[in-house]
DNA sequence: TCTCTTTTGAGAGTCACTTTCAATTGACGT
DNA sequence: ACGTCAATTGAAAGTGACTCTCAAAAGAGA
């Protein structure tokens, strides 16, 4: 996960200290609320936690809580590559098949964080949220859900369709719904292997026709 | 929808009335509940539908309407054709490719529902709450998920496979988020269309290896 | 009709939010 | 350093989905 909350932007090159006090402080309550909530998470579990108890250990009041994260859920979900991921597929070469501009962006944008051990941890550490938490997987499943709506837009436009056809919606529902299962597969089964490899062999399956 | 509690079963063909009262008057309360909160759904929409509101509607505690159904969702859902599925693909042929299968049992199960004008409506309204309500579609994937783990388990053991290999969960996995695409599909865009129709070109897509 | 068991309703409690409002606290110009 | 303005925060009350407990109501069976 690219916490991009850990350092804040420094907006471009001309200003040059351009974080005030106010910017520093968000950062550091959103850290904390997020650094409480992972260690009562793993303490007590997801669902035995209060809300107002990951405010105390945090030290600040429910209420804030609520305006940094709008659902006990978004503590968890962080997912801010979406952007990152349809620029890289709209970097890709025309005329390549979706299949394996998918494959290639998801190469590209896993493996920086599956190499960076505190990032892999972190990923894995949610994944198990994701499997053992229905309501964060509910979450994980409209995310997942959006996200291949945005990347169904540049596969349509790349394949000269309109985002909404039948084949687009298909592929994206097909290749999102492989991924999670691979993740799934990857963080209770071998976390310790390479996921790439996994999502690899399922895309395969997948290509070849659910040919089982 | 296999609207199941509208007639009690008659356990065999052994006791002649062994319904009494009492179970009677269970189908009754179960389906006054479900009445009343379809109606004030389509009114006023689902979230400004408090369950208060729907007990009142149906002449009840809001205890008992959560004796009846355990969360608010599971007013709206009912999906229990799961073990029907599963003895349909039990009974498919020895060596039918999978994917295959799947399609005959769908075509056996859903035509049944999609003929029946009641049903189908019924069907309709129901995966438009899919459609627009997050709750509803978190809760539909679950339980899809499940469906798709039993159905997964047997067609491990007619390819060989272990229930939890790759290949089986990848498989489910794509199958039933296609299905769910293509209902989707059909439901916003062509409700007048054949289902099945819609289904079968997703499932075509799928076995052509996404190559879109 | 008299038990026995199941079903129901009432009431209190928990927890995830939402909204409102007043107090606090950085940002910024002087 | 100081005062003003805008953003941030906390306190408090409210809503709605559940959960739990217990006593009243009502069907089942003798």
């Amino acid at each position: 996960m690219p916490d991009n909350d850990v350092m804040p932007p420094e907006t471009s090159d001309d200003a040059v200290p351009r974080v005030g006090l106010r910017e520093r402080k968000k950062v550091q309550t959103r850290q904390a609320i997020r650094a409480a909530a992972y260690r009562l998470f793993a303490e007590h579990g997801y669902d035995a936690t209060p809300v107002d108890r990951i405010a105390a250990e945090a030290d600040v009041s429910p209420s804030t809580v609520f305006r940094y994260f709008p659902t006990k859920e978004d503590i968890v979900l962080t997912d801010e590559y979406d952007d990152l991921m349809a620029d890289m597929l709209r970097g890709r070469p025309e005329g390549e098949p979706p299949l394996v501009s998918v494959r290639m962006v998801l190469h590209e944008s896993l493996s920086a964080i599956l190499n960076d051990p505190a990032q892999r941890a972190e990923m894995v550490q949610r994944e198990q949220l994701v499997r053992d938490v229905p309501a964060i997987r509910a979450r994980t499943h409209e995310s997942f859900s959006l996200t291949g709506r945005l990347l169904g837009g540049i596969i349509a436009s790349r394949t000269g369709r309109t985002a909404d056809a039948l084949e687009v919606r298909v592929f994206t529902a097909a290749v999102f719904a492989v991924i999670h299962e691979a993740t799934m597969f990857w963080v209770e089964k071998a976390p310790e292997d390479d996921l790439l490899v996994l999502i690899d062999r399922s895309l395969r399956i997948l290509n070849r026709g659910l040919d089982i």
